[in-house]
DNA sequence: TTGTAAGCGTTATCAT
DNA sequence: ATGATAACGCTTACAA
């Protein structure tokens, strides 16, 4: 009993024992050096000699520490955790694009707190103070309500990553879709297959997103020389419900069409029950394509043709960009051009 | 200026112009007492006099204070967050379940940490360490691989609430589903609908649920007098694809068949997909029940006949329990049974 | 009923 | 290169 090696191992069996949590100060008690050191030895704060760095190491194992992020946290240093707001943890959509975040974040040893904001500005700005009272070390938002004022404000105080617009301001960098060519390619999809009757269900106008879809849409018509009619667009809400019922209207309005494009997945699946209802089959009644290219579009029945968008990607690029903005770098990380994937759900009009 | 309530606003003012954060300490200032004496009006840990008690809310109100739950868990209570070991964040089927944690610990200001375990014991018990160095005040594990021996360990540091499995410990309270009733319901369903030759998509056998979800559809065959085919049971992982190849083998096997059990709904989608690839109508040449009750179940082409599992239930119930126990309660909810919910993907047999 | 003071586990700022 | 020592913001004995 007269190594240190030995001391530290009674020590590690005093800690197991005891069930008690296994401090910083212990390890430099054990090792015989002070809390500064391993602290240092920790984070890379400084140089220290190779042969106390190694009794740490050594005792560090012995004695299974594990930092402890909470007192990190009050001593003002990192939490290692990162905010992430975003809709709904349920949302079909961004869930790809949290387990990118997760996944990204996870490598490198911190940890996301997810908050929901239920497409609300309130509560988005509800769960920011909850993100902040927790002291994360910076914040995801994904696609949400808050004004880009409030979002510049944020920024002032810590680094913050915000998908869905674009928006320049120091310590805030955005990722932004490109809507606008996902619903062109959509749309000049179904008109190259020979289709001039395309009814379009839009998203909330109130989602900026829902907007650039509509204007791809038009784009998409004005290119190819057809006129567009109001009586064709279908006002939804991003549910299946919503896509239900709009197309339950079209076919009650009486207004002939021979395709649909669906602002999202979500409201394809509704658009495409309404017309199953109604003895209207996909594709060889009514194409249909939607938007977002969900985990269930490959698996539909018939699989949906529809718009890529790369939501794990998306995920994986906010977080790696937070994480290079928290090491003082500027982030590059453009997001993927939508990409439009032929399935069966749309085929070329029969004469 | 001489007044408190005016000493008050200019503190207010002038922390809100620095940007600085409000302490509690702050707080104790601008209103004369001690940071005691807010503490204590904040948790309610002692009687204080009414006077100071109206003194400090307003303050707390007019300089917009928020505690910080950092420091309040260095300090040795509460870090007011609930660990949950989910297996991916993005899970169709889980994700629901976690809404519900969300809600519910949100109404009462304790804020869930996420984890993914994606089926594998080992990550889980990365999942549990990293939830133990943020010192969660409890945990809750939607059903996971870790052994009940860990869980019972785990619960003598923290309550622990787990999914999936019954278990009884101190500090451990368990949450069971009926797999095996919910199994039986469906396979009796299609059997009282004339059905005989029922094939079935079993889960992963390593998973629990999907050995009862087998027992539960040879119960049911057993009580109605129908012999057990082995060849008409096919493996499956849970996943779309492996529904889909699951019935593609079936039919390049001849075994005859006119209705279909999937033990969960991903799978009974993709059985859905492969049936239309092949040519076969759903329900009309051939009768598919799911298991689970997805969002996407009730818009699916058609919409699936399948056992509801309360999922966003089980997620509140777990997270109540939780809260239950943190508050020194014996939690006692149980989970709601499976019901069969009647759609139109499964329907009588024609002669 | 209220205040004082000692932590909680770490990092940061000085010295040395 | 290393070690004291003071924060960080709060809770909680212990006093008064």
């Amino acid at each position: 009993m007269k190594s240190p090696k030995s001391a530290t191992k009674s020590i590690a069996a005093a800690a197991k024992a005891s069930g008690a949590k296994v401090t910083l100060g212990m390890v430099a008690e054990a090792c015989g050096v002070s809390p500064s050191t391993v602290s240092r030895i920790l984070n890379g704060t400084a140089v220290v000699s190779q042969e106390k760095r190694d009794a740490v190491d050594r005792a560090i194992a012995e004695l299974g520490f594990v930092p402890n992020p909470i007192a990190r946290g009050l001593a003002g240093g990192r939490t290692l955790s990162a905010g992430v707001v975003t809709q709904a943890i349920d949302s079909p959509f961004y869930g790809v694009a949290l387990r990118g975040i997760e996944e990204e974040l996870s490598q490198v040893g911190y940890s996301p707190l997810f908050v929901s904001g239920h497409w609300n500005a309130k509560e988005e700005q509800r769960c920011i103070d909850v993100l902040r009272s927790r002291r994360v070390d910076g914040i995801i938002v994904l696609t949400g309500r808050l004004s880009d004022e409030a979002l510049r404000k944020l920024a002032k105080e810590q680094p913050v990553v915000v998908t869905g617009r674009s928006i320049k301001a120091p310590g805030l960098y955005s990722l932004d879709f490109n809507d606008f060519e996902g619903a062109r390619l959509a749309t000049h999809h179904l008109l190259s297959l020979g289709h001039r009757q395309i009814a379009f269900i839009a998203g909330d106008p109130v989602h900026p997103d829902a907007q650039e879809r509509l204007r791809g849409y038009r784009a998409a018509l004005e290119a190819a020389g057809v006129r567009y009619k109001a009586s064709l667009v279908l006002p939804g809400k991003f549910h299946e419900e919503s896509g239900l019922m709009a197309v339950e209207r079209l076919i009650d309005s009486r207004e002939p069409f021979t395709a649909i494009f669906a602002a999202n997945d979500q409201m394809a699946f509704g658009a495409s029950l309404a017309l199953y209802r109604r003895g209207l089959r996909v594709p060889e009644d009514v194409s249909l394509v939607g938007f977002d290219d969900l985990a269930g579009a490959a698996h539909s029945v018939p699989p949906l043709t529809t718009i890529h968008q790369a939501a794990h990607e998306l995920g994986r690029l906010a977080a790696q960009s937070l994480l290079q903005m928290l090491a003082g770098q500027k982030p590059t990380a453009v997001l993927p051009e939508p990409r439009l994937i032929v399935r069966s759900s749309a085929r070329p009009l029969q004469p």
